[in-house]
DNA sequence: ATTGGCTAAATTGTAGACAATCAGTGTGAT
DNA sequence: ATCACACTGATTGTCTACAATTTAGCCAAT
């Protein structure tokens, strides 16, 4: 069973994804413990842990706020560094994937879909993030992920997917059956173009950041 | 004054770039409380900020323990990332800069050259981080400096400059030289060529990372 | 009107005590 | 001999209370 620090991070992680609190916005570590009907301390330590992946902005003895999405003008570099490092796991990884391996994916996969038929932005965002990160887990890219974690946060502060949720659910049909498939060149043509594709014509023109 | 949590973290954090634990090793919040003469509130803080770092892997209800470097084969490609963020941030906000921020990027150059004079490879291991820091900062980089310390911080686990002090130092110099002579070419160039090359022929070989 | 400092409320930072969890060890049944 | 299971010590997870810090409002002095 999951600590309550790590149900409240995830909780609290869905509601930033969801775009439930407007970017500034200060986090009280007092309101968030009675809403959840804990104590401060699991609050906190979610907080620091949000901060570092990129969510919140904390600040000394002030607490931390809800961090602004980057500028306009970052977000292809910051799909760009996320490409680079999907496609430089999968490609160091491919060879060593099993039959295991692509059932945990289909299993992501599986969650993706099953989002897409609800029509739900955040779980289809969530879902989204889920099948690729079960990628490089499975091509053994432990070492990157919490680098990939905050890349991906940046860019799910904007979340807002254009295609329809039959497009966003095919995109990502293609790239597990070519991984299924073996056909290295082309899934990693396909998972580029699925990251860095996102990113184009984002409405938001919010911008910079916080730091003490 | 920086509270008592950031005072642990440094010094923790200093003591894992002098490879004072060796990888695998568990740290337990008791030992660390008692050392510094803390309770574990502060330490648990610490660990659970160096584990988001990079710098610690964190096991759910079994505490952490020092991170692995990365793999050998990995090291060009984190050195990569790095200094695609870097030169991207000051490509970026080369312009913005003021005789202000010459003055700010001095102040750490200088410290630098201490370190070097000194031949405290620790210290020197720290002021070239900072000296990389401030220039990113007085661009206008905050948005990308967490993720930037994730790479530098894998990049830490593993420093042993090849190049004497002096030449470590004139590197730098150089780069802050091309900088105040506004050559934002030559800058991106050397820049490039003081992060990249610091990580051929690395003895090491320790591998690989751990998560819960 | 404006500046400066004082006070009080709200909030974060830290400490210490208790609860929950895990790794190891020994014991007994098969 | 081997496996299952309870027990124990160590360690992390959480809670409550208190200390330190920041912020905002107020009042007096210029």
């Amino acid at each position: 069973m999951a600590s309550i620090r790590e149900q409240i991070t995830g909780k609290i992680r869905d509601e930033l994804v969801a775009g439930n609190f407007e970017a500034g916005l200060p986090l009280r570590e007092t309101q968030m413990a009675k809403r959840f009907g804990v104590s401060r301390g699991p609050v906190r330590d979610a907080f620091l842990q949000l901060s570092q992946e990129g969510f919140l902005a904390y600040h000394s003895n002030r607490g931390v706020t809800v961090r602004h999405p980057p500028a306009l003008e970052d977000r292809s570099f910051v799909a760009s560094l996320r490409a680079q490092i999907e496609l430089y796991i999968v490609h160091k990884g491919f060879e060593k994937l099993t039959p295991e391996s692509h059932k945990q994916i289909a299993v992501a996969l599986a969650g993706l879909k099953q989002a897409c038929s609800d029509k739900d932005v955040i779980e289809v965002a969530k879902a989204d993030m889920e099948f690729h990160r079960s990628i490089l887990q499975e091509c053994g890219g432990d070492d990157f992920i919490q680098t990939w974690r905050q890349l991906c946060a940046r860019m799910l502060l904007t979340y807002s997917r254009l295609k329809s949720f039959d497009e966003a659910y095919a995109e990502h049909e293609e790239i597990f059956e070519l991984i299924k498939k073996q056909d290295l060149d082309n899934a990693l043509a396909a998972l580029e173009r699925n990251i860095t594709i996102a990113v184009e014509y984002q409405p938001d023109s919010e911008n910079g950041t916080d730091k003490d």
